[in-house]
DNA sequence: TTATGATTGTGATAAATTTCACAAGTCTAT
DNA sequence: ATAGACTTGTGAAATTTATCACAATCATAA
């Protein structure tokens, strides 16, 4: 009945949002079924890890055929959580929050930029897109009014702690966490960190191997 | 003489911007011995694994007193590629483009944001900070000109394929993707991904276990 | 010097993840 | 109906990663 209660190992789960992307593209082509082999191409993966991360949920293929492309759609988006929407606030409208604001991978996600905060007095009633930019300590009165479930968190590192406890306290759940730091939260909230420059770093140091440019 | 030929475990390797900020942090503060379990608290993790991690590479710490800062710090910075500086350019000057232009982590880890380029006629020129977009068609001559050593991929997942073939053949080895596709290179070049979506989907996938919504 | 307390380094073990290999199922063409 | 070509699903093996537990080492103070 309820398969997401299934366990699906953390490895899988992190592969899951490429593979919605990829049965999107083939879902917008009209294409009908897919084989591991083909996704797996795709995805620069090998199939059987393919294979071995669908068979978790019940992927459902169809042996000599493939896989139903609109049917693994329809599991993936909803294990991913993707099937219903999700009102988020920004909170810190600085250069990245700004930017996130106007991201328009979120609302094809099901992520629906619903409000900004920032602290800055100078920045309160700017327009970002459609929104204006509220005071954080309107923050409990707009989660209850727009029914805010997640707050990405774009302020500075040194702010992030503060800010948190507020978000926490006006009873939001999930933070999606620019800042560069380790947040204390209650065991009910759920926090996912964002690190650009964790990405960076990788690929300094793979060219560092490979240029031999290293002192 | 060379620890960096040392093979370290990519599990490992993923964490180790993690260790460098916090040992930045330290070492901003002065403080020049740190514990395993100190720093293992502020990260989240246990003591033990960031003893292994800092095993492979020979942490040199002192029984009885913990890491020398310092050392370790110059250490991680060195197998990061940290320790010397790059210069990056970034290929489409779009929200995210933009964002990452005038990211201030960057040109903290050592990444130098040299050149801009766009395919727009109408961006060309624009200032963005201190630098002004070139077309792509100038790449080549820039890269030489500038040493460019690393590109950010910031267009449109259409467009992506296409302009990285442009930057491989201007020499460039190191691709920073931000763009939602896989992308086809020669060996000599290092593609490392980057996707805002998966993190938000990880943090939806969360929520949804969490409260239940599904559908 | 010696006792005490703190902390590392690392084998051994456990857990998680990936890869392999192939039986079993499905489709197509004749 | 049958053969042949494909493709899935999945146990088992291999590999990678994380945790445990404790001897060895170092600092400090009496």
């Amino acid at each position: 009945m309820c398969d997401d209660l299934v366990i699906i190992p953390k490895a899988t789960l992190g592969r899951l949002p490429l593979y919605l992307r990829v049965l999107n593209g083939l879902h917008h082509l009209n294409i009908q079924f897919v084989s591991s082999e083909e996704m797996a191409m795709k995805l620069g993966i090998t199939s059987s890890q393919l294979r071995k991360d669908l068979s978790y949920f019940g992927g459902q293929g169809i042996r000599g055929t493939g896989y139903d492309v609109a049917y693994l759609l329809g599991k993936i988006k909803a294990i991913l959580g993707v099937s219903q929407n999700w009102q988020m606030a920004i909170v810190g409208l600085g250069k990245l929050g700004t930017a996130l604001a106007r991201y328009p991978g979120l609302q094809q996600h099901g992520i629906n930029v619903a409000a900004l905060f920032d602290i800055d007095e100078a920045k309160i009633g700017w327009k970002v897109g459609e929104l204006s930019i509220c005071h954080l300590s309107e923050l409990t009165e707009k989660k209850k009014e727009l029914g805010l479930e997640i707050a990405a968190l774009t302020v500075p590192a040194q702010a992030a702690q503060e800010v948190t406890d507020l978000i926490v306290e006006a009873g939001i759940q999930g933070i999606w966490n620019f800042a560069p730091v380790r947040l204390e939260t209650p065991e009910n909230v759920i926090v996912q960190y964002e690190d650009l420059v964790v990405g960076v770093l990788t690929l300094s140091h793979l060219l560092s191997r490979r240029l031999g440019k290293m002192r």
